[in-house]
DNA sequence: TTCATGGTTCGATGATAAGCGAAGTATTGT
DNA sequence: ACAATACTTCGCTTATCATCGAACCATGAA
């Protein structure tokens, strides 16, 4: 209860990357479980643990349990606003990155978030989706259009058990490693497995890759275009 | 120039002791050369040129060249209020800080700041003077009162010297190690040198700390009494 | 010129902490 | 009861980066 610079505390608490995906996935004000938050920064659900402690205990975040889930939202409106401010900052500073964020590279380009999937494709999908009008950003999330559910069935989607389920239909979902949204709720994940399926990808052994294949990845491409 | 969220390259910025104490050195709003910034910080000058020069080029800093002194200031006033903002929201949380500050405890209890004292003793004294009204705080920094001069003409203290140098007299220095005021200026070098002849103290080789001996302490304990 | 001072660059060391695997504790579902 | 899911704790490895010593550059003073 004597020391220096709590600047530097707070600092070096927002100054780790998987830290700050964290905390910038928690600015659309929603509150997430720990392994979502693991998924949306690309760690091991043991590693977000430790790290959502310590911002926790730092007053960063507010925990709230639920069940065997655990939900993290930002403790207060404060804690938003400094983000916000910090974001601002850089932004104006045009601050070009040079530590690298979270280990694999790959995982920037395509890995699954919690059970769907996110980086550079599932950002790619998120466009492509919106600008073909197939899904429509509404006050509460994500709707989905008739031509969008035409398409979908189209792409072999069933429907049926995803609209029993409590969890939204669409949701969206930011992105740390390139700051932009991609497709998240039952139907991401109904997506996702639907690629496995096809064969177009499937996971990497211990990490949250997904490797498209070639055949594959351009499958995607096409069906998915910008 | 592709990349993770850039607010963990600020935080990780601010986020290190060393870093945060030179920029709460700066909220004052002077430029300080390198090494009083060294200084303030508590390490060597090789180190807080890193930092420095790591500041300068994310547009945090400000520099200005002057004969061979390079003098810092924050860049812009948007630098100033993130700080604010940042030293408010951990006040606020009342952040208890565990991380360790630079090396050694003995560099909070005292060590030379540049040229003068600094550290749990240095601000000791401050609150001395200030309270038996030798010095005072002024607009522009401190002034010496008439029952000062006589305090320090008592305690052998050469004014003359000091009164044709170019540098401020009294000027307070804001202390990293408990954030309060310690007094700088020629008058705080000519006092921390005073201490030398009384063989009160003497600097610890390679090391900022100022080691009292026994006697030393007690000593200047007495004369500055709270 | 030579010396001293303010700063920087380089190389090496060391401490801190992020990350993961493995094993453990809860809680829910069947 | 059993199994599965959500999450945590522990121990270890690895990387990053702050720090310092030493040597080097630049400016100013003698």
């Amino acid at each position: 209860m004597k020391e220096g610079p709590d600047i530097a505390f707070l600092g070096s608490l927002i100054g780790d990357p998987a830290r700050a995906n964290m905390l910038t996935a928690l600015l659309s004000g929603k509150a997430l479980t720990a392994s979502e938050l693991a998924g949306e920064a690309g760690i091991t659900p043991q590693t977000a643990s430790a790290h959502l402690s310590k911002m926790e205990a730092a007053g960063l975040l507010q925990l709230r349990k639920q069940g065997r889930h655990r939900y993290f939202a930002l403790a207060d409106d404060d804690v938003g606003s400094l983000l916000e401010a910090m974001m601002g900052f850089a932004a104006k500073k045009g601050h070009l990155r040079t530590r690298t964020g979270p280990k694999d590279p790959a995982l920037r380009y395509s890995r699954v978030c919690y059970n769907h999937l996110a980086g550079d494709l599932g950002v790619r999908m998120m466009d492509s989706l919106l600008a073909k009008n197939f899904l429509t950003p509404e006050t509460e999330g994500l709707g989905l259009t008739g031509d969008g559910k035409a398409f979908f069935e189209e792409f072999e989607i069933d429907f049926e058990p995803l609209e029993k389920l409590r969890r939204p239909l669409c949701k969206s979902c930011l992105d740390w490693s390139n700051r932009r949204s991609h497709l998240a709720g039952s139907l991401g994940n109904a997506l996702l497995t639907r690629f496995y399926d096809l064969g177009w990808a499937k996971r990497v052994e211990n990490s949250r890759i997904v490797a498209f294949n070639p055949k594959g990845e351009k499958a995607f491409l096409k069906t998915f275009p910008v």
